[in-house]
DNA sequence: TTCACTGCAAACGCTTTGCATATGG
DNA sequence: CCATATGCAAAGCGTTTGCAGTGAA
């Protein structure tokens, strides 16, 4: 699928789960979903602000807040936690389930994937009769091959298909 | 092992620990080490000051959060975040692994036990050549068995061995 | 004696809330 | 119209920091 399908499939998405729960399509509602599909990797609400604040848009830290959590609940982001206390956010549409990989030393987050976290939900659903929306498995350590710039230049951003 | 024997090796950890990295031993340090082992179950730094004062300790939250430090560096307590912002910790010697359920409904926090995330963490250590030092699985979701009064009964809070 | 550790309180940073104004339905 | 959403700023709240006094080594 194409960035530019994607844009127009998840403003219609968005734009249903508006409807639906009688919130209004308000503009700043989807320039935030657009500028959040604009780009990809993590980010958190200050660096949202201050990117969309640079490019003139007139836009509150409250509206921010506001949207991102309708935009949890209708699965078009995610919102992850990596130890610190500022929420990290990613789009989650049209991409591949995956997990993370904090490195304690330079302190980047790398996606990987690992199809056996499925089977781990699916016997706990059975076992625990949960019925279970979302997971996040979060590994931290420290990389065997640190570059001297303190980064681990072998991994990847993308996500790596294990097993 | 008894609980008692517990709170002797706990004390020997920490002393070790504290010597070895030219930490004094203080006895705020070991009366807050005893406090979280006297106890199971996930606790917040606030609940702890508040439990230790009312117990007439002489105690500041600046103590508290510099001690669970220690004992997180030395593996005795370890740290999770469910989705709130407020840090959760549980004592971690001498307790299976195990990883969480949440209850989207109820808030609660279960605990089961899966072995098959070791073969994900020694897969994910091999092939993007990590040393991983921890990790956190969280499942976020509904009981399918939720009582009236908002709990899920069924479960119990001890790890459940699952697979 | 010395300097790491302590309690206290202020500062910090992320998030939420209150309120007057604006606007979608 | 008018209830909901917005921007702004203040408040909230968990955590960190600064500092003067304390006590482990």
């Amino acid at each position: 699928m194409s960035e530019a399908e994607i844009r127009e499939r998840v403003k219609h998405i968005f734009s249903e789960h508006l409807g639906k729960h009688g919130h209004r399509k308000t503009p700043e509602r989807f320039a935030i979903l657009d500028e959040i599909y604009s780009h990809t990797g993590h980010f958190d609400i200050e660096s949202l602000y201050v990117y969309m604040k640079n490019k003139k848009y007139r836009v509150s830290r409250a509206t921010l807040y506001n949207t991102i959590e309708l935009l949890l609940e209708c699965g078009l982001v995610s919102k992850h936690q990596f130890g610190k206390n500022q929420a990290q956010f990613e789009r989650s549409y049209a991409y591949k389930q995956h997990d993370h990989l904090i490195c304690q030393d330079c302190g980047k987050v790398f996606e990987f994937c690992d199809p056996r976290i499925q089977q781990i939900k699916l016997t706990t659903e059975q076992f625990l009769e949960f019925d279970i929306a979302s997971h996040s498995l979060n590994f931290f350590g420290k990389c065997r091959k640190l570059q001297h710039n303190g980064t681990c230049e072998h991994l990847k951003n993308g996500p790596n298909r294990l097993s």
